[in-house]
DNA sequence: GTAGGGTTAG
């Protein structure tokens, strides 16, 4: 045992120990550890300020387990010692814990300081109404908030839904305290009204007023403060506003640099946003990993790949041997800058060099592979994650529904909800629009009515992705009818609408959208002219399209791509007018590529110009030789002309080459579940029944006159067997069943991944006079409404 | 022993 007079002298020396260790920087654990190992072998038992330094240096080294036993091995720790581990447990995102020390502590040892860790506790972990609990909680036992209470539980008003009425019950709170005239409180106070202006719905300007008038009547500003009203004037939009506050301080204020540069970046003000960066190098102000990450993200938005890779090499060599998480946010930045210029592996290269990655790293890799269609590694990442959030997901999601993996992506869907995490609209937007690929109308409604559950009707990304469902499931009526509701839209709205419309063949409603868009004041980008010309294209407005075409560049600066140049091109060949088609491809600045001879080819098929279709054939050999589609057009321009030779050999030409002609197949949804059809279908179990049906329906549309028009049979075969294969088709076969098994008069949807064909097409006028209702056939490019006898493309497909 | 501002992923 040590002697009584030593304990003192041990206590002296162990205290000055270890305030040698706090003095290094970083904190040394790994010379606060004999110390400690030299208090146990000697039997010393650390107390009072030994205990909490030792606490100290063991939370700062991240060993919070050590620092949790020393803290259990306490017969009675003090008050200090129990506040400076809630504040670790809190650091940690341990909040359980955090909550078990404040709970198990009486209330006569507690103190303000231990309120206020604790309500920073909540705040730091999200939970914002804990935290404004605490603060009524400690008053109700008589402990007076001070400084650092009014900046913890104002700073928990972010998380919490009533932010405005808190916001003012604290603001009278602080001055009935008297720390009213408090710099920190001040500040803290100016930026819970920014918090609050900028949520949606506020009274933005009157909060941003408040905030202001705080501002000017401060008694003392610090750095702090002017950071704070610059930064609020960003998130508030008024960039202008906080370039004037920023010009009028002589203050170095990185960090108001840093939310500027950003903020620009964030409203695509990318010019702004580098000049910004340029007057920062200019005023000298230190420059840090924010402002690195911020411009970063600006080259790769804009597409700067020098001046990317200039930061890239600017940053290695301002910032040397940067500690992981100074880097960290950097090189996620770099592995989004160079995937999104195309260089996928530089980036993977980086993120497999990077001392430490986090969450955000994982997702941007993931990202990156999702985005250039690289599925298989998507998911090798995915993986391998070591954590997941509802971003990791809805990546993966929307991702696989972008490429037409749909039914994969729905797994993924429930597969996330089943691991417990809540679907969020993005989520949401992404299985929808997985429906509306599968044409899943029933499960797309379902999925409507959870958005409304969820409280997300209002949501942007899932009221677009609904518009798109709805009209690609056939019911056009729906999708625009929600439109019309939308709270609010965005010009992916309007375009999906423009499309939907489109789509359907409604052309004419298109373009009064398209206008009513204009006169809204929303600029049309580029998606909004694919889609306008679509529509003119389905519909055969020529003169219409071309004024959005030549508009296009000349009125909005929208210059014309491939696409638009190969959808103006369909536009025309479709009517017929190739010699003009022909015009505009050598108008264009760059050589056609696969999209206009495509363009081009299915012109050709429709009005029988086999010259100049096989000129377009011969070209997309060479670029495409191993896409279907040119060997089934070339070869059924022949079929059709009679060119049987010629058509022969585009198929010999097809097999020699190995090409393989992707299968015609339909669906329908009947009671929750896809039936698939395929040409001749053998494998339904009730095809017998299906083709019996049909067989009787055929006798009663000859009656009213309809003949198989057995030129859409492509083989040289005899005519009653032409005849017998027209019957079978993947589209007879789907309606067919449709009109066995929905309710009587529903309409039936059936979708096609290839075009219709002409004889069914044919056929399905004559089925909706006879069976008496409707049905809507999705092809592969459009939508056919069948109704009485007509089609509501007029035949002009 | 306790606080307040800025970044990167859809």
């Amino acid at each position: 045992m040590t002697a009584p007079g030593s304990i003192r002298t041990a206590a002296n020396r162990y205290g000055s120990l270890l305030q040698i260790c706090c003095l290094q920087s970083p904190i040394s654990y790994s010379l606060a550890c004999p110390v400690h190992a030299h208090m146990i072998a000697s039997g010393f038992q650390p107390r009072g300020h030994i205990l909490n330094r030792l606490i100290d240096i063991y939370r700062k080294s991240s060993k919070l387990n050590y620092a949790r036993y020393l803290f259990d091995e306490i017969p009675q720790p003090d008050i200090v010692a129990r506040t400076t581990l809630i504040a670790a447990y809190s650091a940690a995102g341990d909040l359980k814990l955090s909550r078990k020390i404040f709970s198990d502590t009486p209330l006569r040892m507690r103190d303000s300081v231990f309120y206020n860790a604790m309500i920073t506790a909540y705040s730091h972990n999200h939970d914002g109404h804990a935290a404004i609990e605490l603060f009524c909680d400690m008053q109700r036992h008589n402990f007076r908030p001070d400084n650092y209470t009014f900046t913890s539980v104002l700073g928990a008003l972010a998380l919490v839904a009533e932010k405005e009425k808190h916001c003012q019950q604290l603001h009278c709170a602080v001055v009935k305290s008297g720390t009213g005239f408090v710099t920190s409180v001040l500040n803290a106070l100016i930026s819970s009204y920014v918090k609050c202006a900028a949520s949606p719905s506020a009274q933005s300007a009157s909060l941003m007023a408040e905030a202001r008038r705080l501002f000017d009547e401060m008694p003392n500003r610090d750095e702090l403060s002017w950071t704070t009203i610059i930064t609020g004037y960003v998130k508030n939009n008024d960039l202008d506003a906080a370039k004037e506050f920023l010009n009028g301080t002589s203050e170095k204020l990185g960090v108001a640099w840093n939310a500027m540069i950003s903020g620009y970046a964030h409203r695509g003000l990318y010019l702004e946003a580098f000049e910004m960066f340029r007057k920062m190098i200019m005023s000298k102000i230190q420059l840090d990993e924010f402002t690195f990450t911020s411009v970063i993200s600006v080259c790769a938005n804009a597409g700067c790949f020098r001046l990317g890779k200039e930061m890239h090499a600017y940053f290695l060599k301002t910032v040397a041997n940067p500690a992981p998480d100074v880097a960290m946010p950097v090189n996620n930045a770099l592995i989004t800058f160079y995937w999104k210029c195309g260089k996928v592996d530089i980036a993977r290269e980086i993120f497999n060099k990077m001392p430490e990655r986090d969450l955000v790293s994982w997702n941007i890799i993931l990202s990156g592979y999702v985005n250039v269609g690289c599925m298989d590694e998507a998911k090798f990442f995915f993986n391998e994650m070591p954590e997941k959030n509802i971003l990791s997901w809805i990546i993966m999601i929307s991702g696989l529904a972008q490429i037409g993996f749909a039914e994969e992506a729905l797994k993924f869907f429930n597969q996330m909800k089943l691991q417990g995490f809540e679907p969020c609209d993005y989520a949401f937007a992404g299985a929808i629009i997985s429906c509306s690929v599968l044409g899943s109308l029933k499960h797309g409604r379902q999925l409507h009515a959870q958005v409304v559950r969820y409280g997300y009707e209002s949501s942007l990304s899932a009221g677009n992705a609904l518009i798109t469902m709805y009209a690609r499931c056939g019911v056009v009526d729906a999708a625009h009818c929600l439109f019309i509701n939308m709270p609010c839209v965005d010009a992916v709205s309007w375009n999906a609408m423009i499309a939907a419309l489109g789509q359907h063949g409604q052309g004419t409603q298109a373009i009064e959208l398209f206008e009513e868009m204009l006169k809204e004041g929303i600029l049309p980008d580029r998606i909004s002219f694919l889609t306008v010309i679509s529509a003119c294209s389905h519909a055969g407005l020529v003169k219409e399209g071309r004024k959005y075409f030549d508009s296009m560049h000349n009125v909005y600066g929208v210059t014309p791509d491939e696409e638009h140049y190969a959808r103006i091109i369909d536009l025309l060949c479709r009517a017929g007018k190739f010699s003009e088609a022909k015009e505009v491809m050598e108008s264009m600045p760059f050589e056609p590529g696969a999209p206009i001879w495509e363009a081009l080819l299915a012109g050709c098929r429709i009005h029988g110009n086999i010259d100049l279709g096989i000129e377009a054939a011969e070209r997309l050999f060479e670029l495409k030789p191993q896409h279907d589609g040119t060997y089934v057009l070339l070869s059924n321009m022949y079929a059709v002309a009679g060119q049987w030779n010629d058509m022969a050999n585009v198929r010999k030409l097809m097999r020699d080459r190995g090409v393989k002609k992707e299968p015609g197949c339909s669906w329908i949804e009947v009671e929750n579940k896809v039936h698939s059809f395929l040409v001749g279908d053998a494998n339904h179990p009730e095809v017998q029944q299906i083709y019996n049906y049909l067989e009787q329906l055929v006798l009663e549309m000859r009656k009213i006159g309809y003949v198989p028009d057995t030129k859409y049979v492509l083989h040289d075969v005899e005519s009653d067997l032409k005849e017998h294969e027209l019957s079978t088709h993947s589209e007879k076969l789907a309606v067919a069943y449709g009109f066995m098994k929905l309710p009587h008069g529903a309409t039936v949807r059936v979708f096609k991944n290839l075009r219709i064909c002409g004889d069914c097409h044919n056929a399905f006028k004559f089925m909706s006079k006879v069976v008496g209702r409707e049905i809507v056939v999705r092809d592969g490019k459009r939508f056919h409404h069948f109704r009485d006898g007509k089609c509501s493309c007029g035949d002009y497909w």
